[in-house]
DNA sequence: ACAATGAACTTCACTAGATGAAATGTTGGT
DNA sequence: ACCAACATTTCATCTAGTGAAGTTCATTGT
């Protein structure tokens, strides 16, 4: 037996495998066995069997009796970056970015109700924590917004209900129907500009990078440390972020 | 049955789903289904099911009939950082090695015989190519040499010899013993000096980052162009270097 | 010190479910 | 229009993944 009830094919030892890595992904510590067992429901000889795989394959790594991934996530990180147009010819045209605004240019790429942030060139002296790559964020806030802006009605008040119950970065609680009003108000500017919304010390302007069909893929933005951005720094900055993300836009279709 | 003849047990099916992973990391180019069977020698319709699998995770994406790694390797790239406590507690070590020297600094973490790209904070202005996280590198070249030098002398000279047929980035080709000879010297200094080795136009000094028993995890490197970066200025870098790179050392076991 | 708990890891008989041959659908080349 | 090459689906077979039970090891309480 090969075929699901619900059409997908699947293999189950692998959706396992996967439920196990996912589990380490989503843990900001290291797993006892114990725990990622009751994580993903299942017996423990055969999460045992899934982390041998995954270690021997550096995917993950042991510590006394906890788990945790494993660097060679990181060579898969590159496997993909290599491959990925968009982000491949994102890196040059965001070099000159920086070197043109002096602010730190960043590619988060869409996925789903999410984004990824792929891309980062640091604006001149590292002050402040910086974003890693592979970091995501709801689309929400901060710079998802342009992303959320630009999709199909339906989908874009969806992004705004999920903002329900959720608090930016300054704790305040996000209104569904204020962000939605906000999402109006990008889209028909075409850029973002938000200041310590998703981060108190970070301000920054946003625009969408767009596929073929004028679907949203990611959101080009730069951005400076609050106090020494101001509204008109992010403003100004705004043609030239334009110019970056059209040059890379219409060119990639989504996935 | 699921303990393998040799000790380790094993899940066939996952074995399989990630040498398809695998395969799709190590190509430059997406991949049609047939060329990923030829690869890992499989099946299509096994290959076929376990695409489908990575697929709705987001671990690939398919583009007209072809296949290559999705953003959720990158997601899973921020959850190894956010767990591995070197890299965590390199980022600001880093940050303040960057605006003492001036330079980039790079974390390289040993993986095996090769050395992967975990940090790296940029340096003033981006003139050149930057090395994206999770490239990897063989130890034989530029700072890997350091990791090499601290490893026991029967895998030094391992990694010595495996430079055999080898060119460096000047197309230059290594000669074994004289990577061995070079490596005692770096053993004996504590850094390496590399100009253009790995990369013509990058010159770097590196140190080893150590475990509580001494065994080399990382190197820590500070690198720029080589038109503006004199062995001099290297050179002058290396003790802060040196105290950077003592401060991550000791505290981590390897894996 | 010694039992008792709890967790990590191993073994093994059973049968769920992964597998691959073959059939079907699709695309591109001449 | 035909053929060739590849992608995808189906299904009967029997491999190999599963989990209950058992073993070992470490830790905690009395």
């Amino acid at each position: 037996m090969a075929a699901e009830s619900s059409g997908q094919p699947t293999v189950r030892s692998v959706e396992r495998a996967l439920d196990v890595l996912e589990a380490l992904e989503r843990s900001d510590t290291p797993l006892r066995l114990v725990d990622l067992c009751r994580l993903v429901d299942l017996h423990p000889a055969t999460v045992l069997r899934s982390l041998a795989v995954l270690q021997r394959r550096g995917l993950v790594v042991t510590e006394n009796q906890t788990y945790r991934l494993g660097v060679a996530v990181l060579r898969m990180a590159h496997g993909f970056l290599v491959n990925d147009q968009l982000t491949q010819q994102a890196r040059p045209v965001m070099q000159s970015l920086t070197s043109v605004t002096g602010l730190t240019s960043s590619l988060y790429v869409r996925s789903g109700f999410e984004r990824v942030l792929a891309v980062r060139v640091d604006g001149s002296p590292q002050l402040h924590y910086q974003v890693p790559i592979g970091r995501w964020f709801p689309l929400y806030v901060g710079s998802g917004k342009v992303i959320a802006a630009h999709l199909p009605k339906d989908e874009r008040d969806a992004v705004a209900a999920m903002s329900e119950g959720c608090v930016n970065a300054a704790g305040e609680p996000l209104d569904p129907e204020r962000v939605r009003r906000e999402l109006e108000d990008i889209d028909r500017d075409g850029h973002s500009l938000t200041i310590g919304e998703r981060d108190v010390a970070v301000a920054a302007a946003a625009v969408a990078v767009t596929g073929p069909t004028g679907e949203v893929l990611a959101a080009l933005s730069v951005s400076g440390p609050s106090e020494h951005t101001s509204k008109d720094r992010l403003r100004q900055a705004v043609p030239e972020l334009r110019r970056a993300a059209s040059a890379l836009s219409g060119r990639h279709a989504r996935p």
